[in-house]
RNA sequence: CAGAGGUUAGCUUAAUUGGUAAAGCAUACGGUUCGGGACCGUAAGACUGCUGGUUCAAGUCCAGUACCUCUGACCA
């Protein structure tokens, strides 16, 4: 992508009324539009690190058996109320409307009543089972209060997946897979030294239900971490009773301040008593689907991400998803050698499947670009110039030497 | 939802006891610079959130309203 093509502009200021540095970083670097508290447009760079995410998420689901959907935003009020939570004294995040002819409906908090309605239509048999499906999707919650950037909005992007199992015993190892693929999604993205996988209020049906808790001062969660055993309990189930189960005692806890980033539990029958999700078993008899949720909040790990990789210059993304590889800068570009030099260079590198954003901008001092740089945050930066003569300068945005090589040492690098 | 603060140019801000809106950034044009947001000049850009009131006169005072932010509550 040449920059001098991308619409969207780096600024000095960002809107004073924002205060999270996520949403300051993320403006002023021209990832993100703010359109209203709690609402955000991603544009060209944000979207891309957004389908960074997404494709990371995407794999590991996948890895375990998830299948991709995509459900509606609209949903019917009928279904809410089979589960009693259609009220707004029960769920207080509603957004609601109605059709021309007057129906009411509601639009997409959460998905469980909808799919599990539906998989009503393709789960008869035990045969049918185990089913895992996914969606991402924007969820719409008319929160009291939007806050802390991307990190809490009324409009968010959710990754979600639903379990139907048959049994108990074949229901949690899924739980437990799931788990795994977590870990591995928040190790993916560069989160994985910060993610604690974090024993949280169950509700109904189980003792706990698990969080993916990663540690940043801008989280509204408070939570007791035991790092050597790589867990934490969240507050509200911090009990001694807890505590022994897990095996942990109070003096080898840290309290820390984390934002969450991740929800899986488990429904067992509940649910589908409720809907009527019911399956035939070997022995003929009707039971009901075991049911399991799982979530991960894409663009509040977006958020996080920006929170935990930033300097006083700018964003630093972790390479996973970073919008680009490369940030290929141009100096001296009016004098036509070094023009024809970047110029290969960007093309060579694009040859080579490299994500490249060339700044190729005429008008623009080296300052300027260099400091547009830091501030989009891209890993890789290389300048070619009338200074870099037949080589390059190649610099890892989160060091802050760089260094000269061949353009052959170049191209070797990302291979 | 409660409390507090705010809304002036695209953005960040200024405007004395009420006296008829000013600057920086960004933008356009010209010039000087040319490896860390460099500089000079010119131009364009605002019925001061909206509605009403007080006053000879309102960005400024009063009332209402919308929206924004912060703190708390809430957050399956």
């Amino acid at each position: 992508m040449r920059y001098s093509q991308l619409f969207s502009k780096t600024s000095r200021d960002f809107p004073k009324d924002e205060v999270s540095s996520n949403a300051q970083l993320l403006i002023k670097a021209g990832y993100i539009y703010k359109e209203m508290a709690g609402a955000y447009a991603y544009l060209p760079l944000g979207l891309r690190v957004v389908e960074k995410i997404k494709q990371i998420v995407r794999e590991e689901m996948n890895n375990i058996g998830g299948q991709e959907i995509i459900m509606t935003a609209l949903q019917r009020k009928e279904l809410w109320e089979k589960t009693d939570r259609w009220d707004d004294e029960k769920v207080d995040v509603w957004f609601k409307s109605a059709l021309k002819n007057g129906t009411e409906v509601g639009f997409g908090w959460s998905h469980e009543e909808p799919i599990s309605e539906m998989m009503k239509n393709y789960i008869n048999s035990y045969k049918d089972l185990p089913i895992y499906v996914y969606q991402f999707q924007t969820k719409l919650r008319n929160e009291l209060r939007a806050k802390s950037g991307i990190m809490r909005g009324r409009e968010f992007v959710m990754k979600d997946m639903y379990s139907y199992s048959t049994t108990e015993e074949a229901h949690q190892k899924f739980y437990d897979a799931t788990i795994d693929a977590y870990l591995k999604v928040f190790e993916r993205v560069g989160l994985g030294d910060l993610t604690f996988l974090t024993f949280a209020s169950g509700g109904a049906f189980t003792q706990f239900s698990h969080e993916f808790q990663t540690i940043t001062e801008a989280g509204e969660d408070t939570v007791y971490l035991h790092r050597e055993k790589k867990l934490a309990i969240n507050e509200e189930v911090l009990t001694e009773e807890v505590m022994n189960q897990l095996g942990v005692k109070k003096d080898e806890l840290e309290q820390v301040k984390t934002a969450e980033v991740g929800n899986i539990f488990s429904f067992g029958p509940t649910k589908s008593n409720q809907l009527g999700l019911n399956y035939v078993d070997e022995d003929g008899s009707s039971k009901p689907v075991i049911l399991g949720s799982y979530g991960i909040g894409i663009t509040r790990l977006m958020g996080v991400l920006v929170e935990r990789f930033a300097d006083e210059k700018g964003i630093i993304w972790p390479e996973a998803v970073a919008p680009y590889k490369v940030h290929l800068i141009g100096l001296n570009l009016e004098d036509e050698n070094v023009k024809q030099k970047a110029e290969s260079v960007y093309q060579v590198l694009k040859k080579m499947n490299v994500e490249v954003l060339f700044d190729d901008r005429l008008d623009a001092s080296a300052g300027e670009k260099f400091a547009d740089a830091d501030l989009i945050g891209i890993p890789y930066r290389v300048v070619i110039s009338k200074r870099t003569a037949e080589k390059a300068e190649l610099k890892v945005r989160a060091e802050s030497k760089s260094k000269e090589v061949s353009l052959e040492e170049l191209f070797e690098a990302f291979k």
